[in-house]
DNA sequence: GTTTAAATTAAACGTTTGTTTAACTTTGTG
DNA sequence: CACAAAGTTAAACAAACGTTTAATTTAAAC
């Protein structure tokens, strides 16, 4: 656990946006030496290197996501539909409201090469996989879901199609009912939707209902 | 439409691997020359630019997906389930048999900065939901498909699980069902793994029924 | 065989890259 | 105040970048 200073935070939260509106490759640390408005050296002198500098921001948000899981697994009083539905709207939360670095995960993820990175987006795809199947399991066991469900497909579709609203969202905006909204009423809007088709998704290949 | 020498086709394959691995702007000339066997002029040569080389690689692909849309145009016999469900299959096998394009593509949707290729690449997937709506709207007009079904939605969890299948293709291997299949094999798994999954999903939210 | 255009090459071009240096300022401590 | 550590700076570094040049080879046409 490192605590950054104000500093460091902005130049973590400056890189970070640069690093997924451009890529890694396609900023440059004078590119965010500039909008964070600190000195060039200051990124080597704090983080190592820019590499690092990439290292840092998924350690960072990486930490939140696994506290994330951890406050998920205490909600056992629910019933098994319930806590799909809860899961499926923290994860939109979660991934909606850091849509900077669920970009730059989404182009980590895409390098052949492997890396400590890759490996670490896939372990905790993982952990989010070992969060959805028990739920599942132990209610396929008590009669409650269906039991031919393919649920590493169930969580690929849930992931990609909110990866896929990610980017979207700029064109999404077209739609008529989406026209006068302004950023939060927009943002709500989308949750809302996304959450909505993905809620019906699980229901009807868990349950067979609608 | 183009014709392409054997060796401006090597560029172009070359480049489309090495822009899908590595990113765009983390691939040089450099490498794709070497890779290539040609030299590194020859690029600029023939192509004008490295930019204007990937906007080849697009145009390039982009036709066949044009082609590929026409060709599903035609099938007007099926029953409204029937077509969507080849629809599915098509799409899968276009995809998967064009992964480095679709990992281009997965990049370069993350752009903010609005460019050519990112307007071309939400037309393309503009004329891909032109494709599908027609047929809901068809079928639920003749009380075949239920009535309150996000289209959009539902494309977008299609492109979205088929890009978040290419890249996890290394990992979903480790499962024991695929530990043991050679590559081809392990291809027509994955197509039919995803394409059953892809296909239940449709059916359950347009016909209710299983 | 000569001429003209296209193809190909190694070398060099000017930028930009990530990183480091060395000097300087600020901050905290005794 | 004095001293040491941390923070900050402009400048310089070599390496890599995309692109162009000018010279040479190959191919095609007359």
């Amino acid at each position: 656990m490192e605590e950054y200073s104000e500093k460091q935070l902005s130049i973590l939260t400056v890189a970070e946006r640069l690093f997924a509106d451009q890529g890694f490759h396609g900023t440059s640390v004078r590119d965010i030496a500039q909008e964070a408005d600190v000195n060039i050296a200051m990124i080597s002198y704090y983080f190592g290197s820019k590499d690092k500098l990439l290292e840092s921001i998924f350690k960072y948000r990486m930490e939140t996501s696994r506290k994330f899981i951890n406050e998920l697994l205490e909600n056992d009083t629910m019933e098994p539909l319930q806590k799909i539905n809860s899961l499926i709207d923290r994860f939109i939360n979660k991934m909606l409201g850091e849509q900077y670095f669920q970009c730059i995960m989404s182009r980590e993820q895409l390098n052949s090469q492997q890396s400590p990175i890759r490996d670490l987006i896939w372990q905790l795809k993982g952990e989010m996989l070992g969060l959805m199947r028990p739920i599942v399991t132990n209610a396929q066991e008590a009669g409650i879901f269906y039991k031919d469900v393919d649920v590493e497909m169930l969580m690929t579709s849930l992931f990609g199609t909110i990866h896929q609203v990610i980017p979207a969202k700029h064109i999404l905006r077209t739609n008529p009912e989406a026209k006068d909204l302004n950023d939060d009423e927009y943002r709500e809007y989308l949750k809302n939707r996304v959450g909505t088709h993905l809620k019906k998704l699980f229901k009807a290949i868990l349950t067979h209902e609608f």
